[in-house]
DNA sequence: ATAGCTGCAAATGCTTTGCAAGGCC
DNA sequence: GGCCTTGCAAAGCATTTGCAGCTAT
């Protein structure tokens, strides 16, 4: 279990709440987890091994439900950069992202930087639910 | 098996030959599934459920390698849109997509639209190697 | 008390692989 | 003939689901 101050704790409790999600010991692991520090970028396995490695309980189906239940809460927002396994980012708000196609590892462009101009009008019958900007990037050889 | 006529058999068999491929039956069916009209855009079970009813005989796993294959080959260009199945697109050129997350319909977006600027540097000791766009769309609704 | 949540294990969906049989050059 | 290719079936991952037991309110 990760070791916050009861202040923290509360704090998740009440954006879990917030949302309309009960409080629950495994909820509050992986929202410390994920909350605690800054923007981060998570698979399943990854977080699931993170949360057993500090010591919490939870199991994998867990995370996997309480990851899209997060997502469905607006808490996270899932980002398709390979088709294979999903990642999910713990910022919410309209950007785009490196994805390092050699370490698997997924990572914020810096806001200000990209932006898309000469948009398309959507398809007939259609309305425009997001745009994604993906660079991939791998190694420097040389 | 397509009814195509033999001269335009023989410019797959050069097309595959040219890249290293062996002109097999299965690999014709499918370059002539693919490439015959147009852009297309497929998954693996899609390309296969077409080649079946157009009486060809191949497996699904084939289908699976001979995806690679092409792609390998620069035939192909996989795009990624979905973290659940992968899809091919036969327009190898730079451009960006549309994708339909209800249907699941992945198109092109028209070239000439879409511009990206402001593309930060690639993270020290990597390099760009690709830039993706994809607009997500949904029907319309009212 | 009760509606909601968790966890296991089984099931699912897509994709890959091992290996024997078959096809292309 | 020899090497490449195919196809089946089995294995492999990531993810989802059914359901009995547990928990927050």
């Amino acid at each position: 279990m990760i070791k916050i101050d009861s202040a923290s704790i509360e704090a998740l409790r009440q954006r879990l709440r917030a949302v309309g999600l009960r409080p629950t010991r495994q909820r509050i692991e992986l929202a410390s987890l994920l909350f605690q520090d800054g923007s981060r970028h998570v698979t399943a396995e990854v977080l699931h091994r993170e949360a057993i490695q500090d010591g919490g309980q939870v199991s994998l189906a867990t995370v996997y439900n309480t990851l899209h239940q997060f997502t469905r809460a607006g808490l996270l927002r899932e980002v398709v950069v390979d088709s294979g396994r999903a990642y999910f980012d713990t910022h919410t708000e309209p950007h785009h992202h490196f994805f390092n196609t050699v370490s698997q590892e997924l990572t914020d462009i810096p806001a200000g930087n990209v932006s898309v101009s000469d948009l398309p009008a959507a398809p007939a019958g259609t309305q425009v639910d997001g745009v994604d900007v993906v660079i991939r990037i791998t190694p420097r050889i040389g």
